[in-house]
DNA sequence: GCAGGAAATTATCTTTTGTTAACCGTGCCT
DNA sequence: AGGCACGGTTAACAAAAGATAATTTCCTGC
């Protein structure tokens, strides 16, 4: 069976990937990592398909092997907010559910036909407290957030929206030609109109 | 020796606090805890001392026992931003430096006297090595850290300005009034100048 | 390939912010 | 007490962003 067999090769570089991790952070061999694994699935995404909405309690944590997620959140006035975009070989978490066991703010939603390892966290803690050699692991995908999130913090507070875009364009100009303008201005702070301006500006300068 | 004395009970106070914790957290009883707590130190800051400057690469945590901190920036301009401020019971670290063993971007100063309790992070990192059974610790102030940058990201995706302002007195309140307003503006994306207009436009309607 | 819809741009107007500088009030230091 | 430094407010102007709506471009499903 082909697809099987196209789907097992799929998975098995996004668990090496995750073994190499694991190994390099706690030194634990490939072939010790079953336990963990073991407990994960691929799953698939279509595009624009929802993965987790806005209520659920589900403790989901993944790994992202294919596409472009995007979390956001839906405004008083009802229009969206987005937070970030997680994409190729980020972890995304259910933050609200994992962290205060609230249910979620927000809604996380595949921008492309995307292709997930998820585990359930609570499952993830079972294993660790068998398993504490992967402790690592978490606590890296932990930091890796963390140390996300203080950098869009980091950019909100010293820089201009045209300078966090052009920030943007300079470290992920990939994913700036991956996702529609309007969501990546939402997580600049501004709306499109005035994304669009800032582009034209920029353009206007190139020029002059 | 009073003085002396005096020290024993605040530390203990701190060093209860996070027992209480550690037990909810992990079920390790408070007589356990020694050879954690045994590599904990206590630090006193005088008012506007700074704790960890740009370009430090000591790995520090430490638990806010007493005052209220500030971490900031200095921006290409030379200006300050102020990223956010940490008070009673609230984690500080040296992001950078433990997350990325990068020496530190960020500047942590005290505003007001403050008490901290210090550990150095190679050291916890070796006495969870050996003490597993703290791990629950670590997880918890990442998570508490990365929700409260969540939280502040959320804010400036989702809100104005004069919003976040808003939210800010509404929440916390106490801590508007204990800190200068242009740590505040700037921890808000402004200029002093501009919240100062903020103020004046929700007295104005509070007026009309 | 075409039609319909979504995304992006442009235009206009209002509101807000940034910038710079002057001005006030408070507190601190000698 | 006097003066000085600093934080906060106000003013005036320029620049940018928000809101709304019209228009164009793009893309996608049929």
């Amino acid at each position: 069976n082909l697809t099987l067999a196209l789907v097992e090769i799929n998975m098995s570089v996004s668990i090496t990937t995750l073994q190499q991790l694991l190994f390099e952070l706690a030194g634990v061999l490939p072939a010790d990592t079953a336990p963990l694994f073991a407990m994960t699935r691929q799953v698939q995404l279509a595009a624009n398909e929802t993965y987790i909405r806005a209520g659920d309690t589900e403790r989901r944590l993944a790994y992202i092997e294919q596409g472009v997620m995007r979390a956001y959140i839906i405004k008083d006035n009802g229009d969206e907010a987005t937070l970030f975009l997680r994409w190729e070989k980020q972890f995304i978490a259910s933050h609200d559910a994992i962290i205060q066991r609230k249910p979620s703010r927000f809604i996380y939603r595949a921008l492309e036909p995307v292709t997930l390892l998820e585990i359930d966290y609570d499952v993830l803690e079972a294993v660790l407290k068998t398993h504490p050699e992967y402790e690592p692991l978490r606590n890296f995908f932990l930091m890796r957030m963390l140390s996300e999130s203080l950098n869009m913090l980091e950019s909100f507070v010293t820089l201009s929206p045209e300078e966090r875009y052009r920030n943007l364009l300079a470290e992920r100009f990939d994913l700036v030609n991956r996702v529609p303008d309007k969501y990546i201005a939402s997580m600049l702070g501004i709306t499109p109109v005035s994304l669009s301006r800032i582009r034209k500006r920029m353009l206007d300068k190139g020029k002059g």
